[in-house]
DNA sequence: GTCTATAACACGATAGAC
DNA sequence: GTCTATCGTGTTATAGAC
């Protein structure tokens, strides 16, 4: 394991105010002082706030889409990738929930790695979509439209960091389960 | 119908605006220039940039709450009242996108009015909650965790102002019957 | 009702002492 | 590596002319 640099700790100490606030509500200020040090000794280790919210959401953007690609590449059945979809999402929201929250919510304050984000989002949500088209040919998935299908899915899945923290009862293998088990077969007895 | 006010006005061109970029990163100078004025010009039709934050979130959630404590005093099977709070979501984001997303990222904002919203929330998250709960009870929804399918059906909710812009082509009792379907129904074959 | 001008302050970031 | 001091700019909001 790499021992955690201070720069490390600015980026997380930042992910969580940029989840309470949005990242344009933060100041360096406001970064500095949950630091226990002045704005300007933040400059010793990050090249500027910019920096901060890149190193946040590329990295969890890289993961996803990696993941992703894993993912389909295999020859499970529709059905199973998008249960190992849910449990990648519980996964990574769990080990990260603040970076989530900015991934989320602040991806459009990227200045110069914007459209590489995006290119990432787009990426993701075409291998999704393509994963839910085919199961609706394999007769596995019902025949409704792929797109509501992958939407109700990723705004939950999107949505787990706000409730991951309310939850620490539960464990990530027993949400993601009961996750699939909603998703997928609904909830009409 | 009563006109619409310049104020009406700039409330609704600031709502589309921080929909972009989220209330901390739009300047009453952004604001102006897309209503065609100068910023001093806006303080003549409103009293602060708080306030028509304000009046964007707290109208929405009123709307909400009371629509909920409606559907839910009627004596409608659980399901039923299900498929009528995903019908409500449908009809207030069609006609309000823009608004659905500052009330959803950009509450935290609010100043005065940040108790009131809470307390209107938790309103309507309790009685969503009790209608679930009542359904496992009365066996007509699986027994399942209440907080956990409440969860997943308000993710897919809150997060129809992403979505909807950008399917025109649906209309919303379309919409709210393919959303019923696959929220209580699930995708499983 | 819109404008110009500006007050009063906060912002991100840098310089240079220690 | 952290500090104090500060630069240059952007921010909400007000004053007062038209």
């Amino acid at each position: 394991m790499k021992p955690e640099t201070r720069k490390d700790e600015i980026i997380k100490t930042a992910a969580k105010l940029f989840k309470e606030k949005g990242y344009s509500a933060v100041t360096m200020r406001d970064l500095a002082t949950a630091m226990g040090m002045k704005a300007a000794s933040l400059y010793n280790h990050i090249s500027s706030k910019q920096e901060i919210l890149k190193e946040i959401i590329i990295s969890l953007a890289e993961e996803f889409t990696q993941s992703m690609e894993v993912i389909n590449s295999s020859n499970a059945s529709s059905l199973d990738k998008l249960s190992q979809i849910i449990a990648l999402h519980v996964k990574i929201t769990t080990n990260n929930t603040s970076g989530m929250a900015s991934l989320n919510n602040d991806w459009m304050h990227l200045e110069d790695q914007l459209a590489y984000y995006l290119k990432l989002r787009n990426n993701y949500e075409t291998i999704f979509l393509n994963i839910i088209e085919e199961g609706i040919s394999a007769s596995e998935i019902k025949n409704l439209n792929p797109e509501t299908i992958m939407f109700s899915m990723l705004s939950t899945l999107r949505s787990l960091y706000l409730w991951i923290p309310k939850k620490e009862a539960l464990n990530a293998n027993d949400l993601a389960n009961s996750l699939s088990n909603i998703l997928i077969q609904g909830i009409n007895k």
